[in-house]
DNA sequence: TTGTTAAATAGTAATTATTCCTAAACAGGA
DNA sequence: TCCTGTTTAGGAATAATTACTATTTAACAA
């Protein structure tokens, strides 16, 4: 267990949230994943040791973490909701194959700012940036075609390098 | 009506669809708008044309369409799917008071390439910046509170401009 | 023009993810 | 230890979407 118990009681402390078991594995879990879980996924992750523990805990809890900031729901398609305690700004690479969401984390992308000829009272709080395509195992086992009946996808191709300074 | 009804025809049969009247009504409607509707918000657009219609068409139809590549699925949240017909690359930005989204064209976003550190088998094939905050008149009305409830917001600020060449 | 046929439509039922409701359990502070 | 509001668990309810199926129809060919 990589992540000290009473970091995360400090943190559910600080948020005005009890530190209960299932809540401490729920988000322990959560910390511990890279796979951006859904809430039945960490329900299967946590069950073995709350043999008791309805999925319904898993929703409350999750519902609860991102009220008080300490997750955040990221969407690919509309079909489930997926997780991340990773709170620090970064990206997301989405194989429309498998549904797989890995972390982009490359500091070129987080100097984007306001865009050309947006309403000039919407005040942009984030942005995040979510690139799609083919993993390498899907590349290989269902060819390299995209999958336009996927959501969100629009068509354009991503070649050449990244502008701005390279910090 | 701005869109010719021959224009539709023929990308439909581009794609070996059928040009059916309620079709053709959806595909029209959501050339048109400039709201990402819902297949619900379609079907009250187009239902009084057609009061035989039913919502299974809307979403039998939006699935035909996305599977030609005729529209894309964009998706704020997990609740429901929004589309778009508007296929020339582009991004979003989205309201985390009042879920509105709206286009944001700016050249300088579609520069954006591979980013650093991603699995060198995994082949981007597009990627889109969501952009989210607060409209002018969410802000007034419900102050400028942050809805960290809201799924997807990532805490990156946003500020000063974009990098790259500014074509 | 007419007939043929596969695709599209409409109506209904089923599914799935998520939320709502409520009583019992319990964490944290007095 | 006791109190009290929060959390949990279980079941029911909801909402979006999909599945099933009979009927209709667009597109094509004769
Ligand atoms: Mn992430
Ligand atoms: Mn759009
Ligand atoms: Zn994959
Ligand atoms: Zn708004």
């Amino acid at each position: 267990m990589e992540i000290p118990f009473n970091d995360i009681k400090q943190k559910f402390q600080g948020c005005g949230l009890k530190t209960t078991p299932q809540r401490t594995a729920i988000y322990d879990a959560l910390l511990r994943s890279t796979t951006h879980p859904t809430a039945e996924e960490l329900f299967a992750e946590v069950a073995p040791q709350f043999p008791m523990m309805s999925l319904n805990t898993v929703y409350y809890t999750l519902g609860a973490l991102r009220t008080s900031g300490l997750i955040h729901e990221v969407n690919i398609g509309h079909t489930r909701a997926r997780f991340d305690a990773n709170l620090s700004p970064h990206h997301h690479l989405i194989c429309l194959g498998c549904q797989s969401i890995v972390d982009v984390i490359d500091p070129r992308l987080n100097r984007l700012t306001s865009p050309a000829g947006i309403p000039k009272d919407f005040e942009i709080t984030s942005y995040q940036v979510a690139f799609r395509g083919l993993c390498g195992s899907c590349r290989r086992h269902t060819g390299r075609s995209i999958n336009h009946s996927s959501p969100g996808l629009h068509p354009t191709t991503v070649k050449g390098g990244l502008h701005g300074k390279s910090s």
